[in-house]
DNA sequence: TTCCTTTTTGCAATGAGTTGCAAATACTTG
DNA sequence: CAAGTATTTGCAACTCATTGCAAAAAGGAA
């Protein structure tokens, strides 16, 4: 486990400078469950800082992203931030559905990422990936939305 | 090539109702170059249609992108719209730096969307997928960026 | 054609996220 | 520890995109 001194030291390293916002934010954080809102990071913040303000928290993980402390996923239409704990780096695959967020292995785009580099020489941004899609808890709900045919068993409810 | 009065059909089919305003994006993408900014199209839509609403392109957009006339291309942080060619169906790489958008056969995602359907029941959407990265012409630039060692021939001007 | 229902439009308001700018503050150097 | 400067904050204004709602218009039926 990342102790939180360490963390800090990234920021310094990195020429940032160390204000209550920012090791408020970054405690919010660390000590919150998977992927937070940003305004659940922001009330959160907030209760431990009343002067809070929240383009302070959109700027704050904005850069703790690109120093690499936290991981930012696109949850639906909202961003969504995690710390990032490089002992298990982890891209996403996010249910259109009931926006459910579950952890895929880098292993799974080590063969595509480098296809890409060897046949077009483009580098995908491959740090952190998220991917939409129906997980298979909804796939019922999908196909009806999509029309399989499965409804005619599911909707009708007067079949004998 | 798909005619026009083919695509109109396809809205007719799903009972969409024919509005001017729909005909002139509709018109305005199939004869625009490839993924064109909303503001783009808006801008040509009210010039044949002055009357026309950004509300009502951003919706009839939207509208197209559900029915599969159009595929919808994230460029850096604004969305861009094209022609979806059944023939010529392609996800995109797009470039960070120049903002370049490439095309990319779906064949390359294949093996990735069978693994995650196989391994985990989640089916991804892959109609349409943009990958952002760094383009083969960047590639300098993002060298620089991220500190390859490259910048001390590049920015040092006082070598001998 | 006319009437009727349902969809669509235009407008204004809203929402998430970003940005310009002056005031405040973290860090550096003496 | 005081002074200087470069970064950061807070606020308000702004951007892209979406939405609620009343008025307008499309398409089907009489």
């Amino acid at each position: 486990m990342t102790s939180y001194e360490q963390l800090l030291q990234v920021l310094r390293d990195e020429g940032h400078r160390l204000t209550p916002q920012r090791l408020i934010v970054l405690r919010v954080v660390a000590e919150g469950r998977q992927h937070m809102g940003v305004d659940e990071v922001f009330r959160e913040a907030q209760s431990a800082y009343p002067f809070m303000d929240l383009a302070t928290v959109y700027r704050t993980l904005r850069l703790f992203k690109q120093v690499g402390l936290v991981t930012e996923v696109a949850i639906g239409d909202r961003l969504h931030y995690e710390l990032t704990h490089p002992e298990d780096r982890h891209h996403h695959m996010v249910c259109r559905f009931c926006h459910g967020a579950f952890n895929l292995s880098p292993h799974y785009l080590e063969e595509f990422n480098r296809t890409l580099v060897n046949e077009f020489g483009f580098v995908p941004d491959l740090d952190h990936f998220t991917i939409t899609g129906v997980c298979v808890n909804c796939r019922p709900e999908a196909a009806v939305e999509i029309g399989t045919g499965a409804e005619e068993f599911t909707l009708n409810e007067d079949v004998p």
